[in-house]
DNA sequence: CTTGATAGTGATTGGCCACTAACTTGGAAG
DNA sequence: CTTCCAAGTTAGTGGCCAATCACTATCAAG
């Protein structure tokens, strides 16, 4: 296999390990591991672990907006809107894929808080690239966009937790009715 | 000092360490360093990292609670949610606070992957208990909570990394008129 | 057959880190 | 003054892990 080929898959590999642990909780015998290559080899397909999760992490971006283009092709304004937000409520069978980008924004903090700010500026380009090219097939305007952005977090959130897709928490999104009377006390 | 109030200040500095680097990338050394206190004498105070951890992570879901009920005392409906959404906003100031919140997201993502299924379900308690108050505060239904909890993650998200707050990217919360020409290219 | 390049492994190491054990200090009660 | 307990420390240990080094295997070109 080439080295090429060999870190398509060390790249896919370390997505899911990386989604799952974090950066500090993954090693690198985790990753060859899945791989099914030496831990050591690792370092002759990428300079050292940081790289191996950038990739990963830039990966996971774009893989997001592959899915985003994909279903919403062709499309524009609301409709776009609709079809994108059924796209990324089915990556929530995709768990790492939403948890890897959970991964990539507590790590942007981390390096941040440890002075390290080129990382922060590469991740928000990044992110913008993503949110500008989103806004711009839903028809413009930053409301819409930070909108759908905004429930796609709280998915994020909502899968890291483990909620089942039909339990009630999922009740208050998009055409959902009312499951159980609102009174209660506190 | 008494035991009881160092432990409480662990927690603290506990909260804020944990907030930057994560479970893996938090040593008990940097907490302790944090605390003034030595190292081995953490576990005089907790029976271990894992139990440092999930007491800061309780203590900041209280902590938001307590922000929202303090804001909204008194209030409701509209009122009351406008209100603890400035709240929220000022937290933007407080990251840690806000970072906590998705470590203890992603914590609850890997112990899950590793198969410690009560990790989840504590934390989904948690979850709801916080939801729910902020429901009932703002009215009881689910879909304007959910939107309010929607919101939030965005705003944890664009903290952690590192948007200031005249950037443009928060433009499409609440009041903000649109700044630019939608019209671009892709 | 040899030469060289590319893919890959095994053994190792130095550093960090959670956690333990054994010791010290200070103050209050009797 | 002594006794005792609670607060706190210093020194160590075993395990894990990123990264390095030296080595092997395969194959194609000359």
């Amino acid at each position: 296999m080439s080295a090429e080929e060999r870190r398509e898959s060390v790249v896919r590999a370390a997505l899911i390990e990386f989604a799952r642990g974090g950066y500090h909780g993954t090693s690198t015998e985790a990753i060859a591991r899945r791989v099914g290559v030496s831990q050591p080899y690792l370092f002759r397909l990428f300079p050292g672990k940081q790289a191996i999760f950038a990739a990963a992490a830039e990966r996971c971006v774009e893989e997001t907006w592959r899915v985003f283009d994909e279903a919403s092709a062709g499309l524009s304004g609301e409709e776009a809107a609709d079809a994108m937000s059924a796209a990324y409520m089915s990556l929530v069978e995709d768990r790492d894929q939403l948890m890897m980008q959970m991964q990539l924004y507590v790590s942007v903090f981390a390096a941040r808080a440890a002075g390290e700010e080129e990382v922060g500026e590469t991740a928000r380009r990044l992110w913008e690239n993503l949110f500008d090219r989103v806004r711009i097939r839903i028809g413009g305007d930053m409301k819409g966009a930070t909108q759908f952005f905004a429930y796609g977090m709280l998915i994020n959130t909502m899968v890291a937790l483990g909620y089942p897709p039909d339990h009630r928490m999922w009740s208050g999104f998009d055409g959902c009715e009312e499951p159980e009377e609102p009174e209660e006390s506190e």
